[in-house]
DNA sequence: TATATTTGTTAGGTAAGTCTAACTTTTATA
DNA sequence: TATAAAAGTTAGACTTACCTAACAAATATA
């Protein structure tokens, strides 16, 4: 049985294995950074999850989550996905609300209720963000990992996933009257700061920045 | 703000405070048997509650919910049976599931959450068990109490509630067909054990004890 | 009313999870 | 490669929630 404590940690750092995306390990600043406490603190939670044989790590060394670490980070990013799906497509949450409540919710233990919610919402494979949600039997959904700057000028895609789930960049979206499904075609790149004009689909055209088109993902 | 810890001997008070028909106080002993822990541990939750206004009482004296208290201890009651009815009619969770999850449910922080969700269920007035939701402002649903111990033979009653709620109890109703709505007529009454012959609606006639009697909530 | 029983409190201790301050190791850079 | 900077660890302390064992007060009962 893991504690709350424990499950953020094995969550941290399964999300901190997407991002480092050329190898999945870890460090215990990056570590504590990503769950806000100090690296002292992560330092001692480490040595539980290693007992514990959830991490595999010696001192001064890179993190990395075994087999039975990276299952249990799974299924609790599997129930945050859900929830937030939840919430957004049956209580009405806007898309920078969810992800605070599901944070707790995806404590929440019940191997059953996780497996009816799933059905209640129809197996659904992304959350409101665009993430994928991995399967009861830990499958992730794959899905194009396109950046909206990596688009040429003429070309289109449709957004598919947010990088950044920020709530100033997800609000910011809002405003833009963009969202997933939504297609955006790229009319100019700017070289000189990387920005660049974009149509947007039933919205006025737009100028938006390098930093913004590297924070939505697109399906060309 | 409350711990998780807190909410739960809030909401125990208060669910004493409705057991205790005569007096709504409660003792040490009682209160830390409620929860599960020893009268030492609720002693030093005490000083606490006491320190945050949330109870009166004085050593060796009994146990009070202040008006603070109690507004905390419904809301947490009103999140149970919410979250419980949720469970039951959304879910397919049967009557005798749906308390434990909605034991850790019912700590979810998110006030929006609570309006959404009872929103979603119709705003609902009583839980899976018969049980009243308190309304947002507090309120409570009131139902008669009349226990079918206290029928006379030849009188009908509609369940209304159990007031018993152990696994043990609502698998054993569900046995017998009976659930919230179900209408039972009282055939007669054996004054040598206080047991009745009843006639359940949808089910074969019955024989059952006066402990039985005395756990289900009717209305004539 | 004296004594036994029940009820409630205190003292002292543990475990989880956090912190700050000081220290050590590793890595980057001059 | 020596040194400065960054990354990571250790020691010691705090808070919350729990426990056991010993004690004190209140209540029931002979
Ligand atoms: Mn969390
Ligand atoms: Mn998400
Ligand atoms: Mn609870
Ligand atoms: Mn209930």
């Amino acid at each position: 049985m893991l504690s709350y404590t424990e499950e953020n940690y094995l969550k941290a750092l399964l999300m901190l294995s997407f991002q480092n995306e050329t190898r999945p390990e870890a460090g215990t600043n990056e570590m504590a950074a990503h769950l806000g406490v100090k690296p002292a603190t992560a330092t001692d939670m480490l040595k539980k999850l290693k007992e514990k044989n959830l991490v595999t790590y010696q001192k001064y060394g890179k993190i990395l989550l075994t087999e039975e670490g990276k299952k249990n980070g799974i299924t609790i990013l599997r129930k945050h996905r859900l929830w937030e799906t939840f919430l957004y497509e049956k209580l009405d949450f806007s898309w920078d609300e969810v992800h605070e409540v599901a944070e707790q919710l995806e404590h929440i233990q019940s191997p059953k209720l996780v497996n009816k919610l799933d059905e209640f919402l129809g197996f659904p494979e992304f959350d409101p963000h665009g993430d994928p949600i991995p399967k009861a039997n830990g499958e992730m959904p794959s899905f194009e990992k396109t950046l909206l700057s990596e688009l040429t000028a003429g070309e289109t895609g449709k957004v598919t996933a947010v990088k950044d789930t920020s709530t100033l960049f997800l609000q910011y979206l809002e405003k833009l009257n963009i969202t997933i499904g939504t297609n955006i075609k790229v009319l100019e790149l700017i070289d000189f700061d990387g920005s660049l004009n974009i149509q947007i689909e039933n919205a006025p055209n737009r100028s938006v920045s390098m930093k913004f088109a590297g924070s939505l993902y697109v399906k060309r």
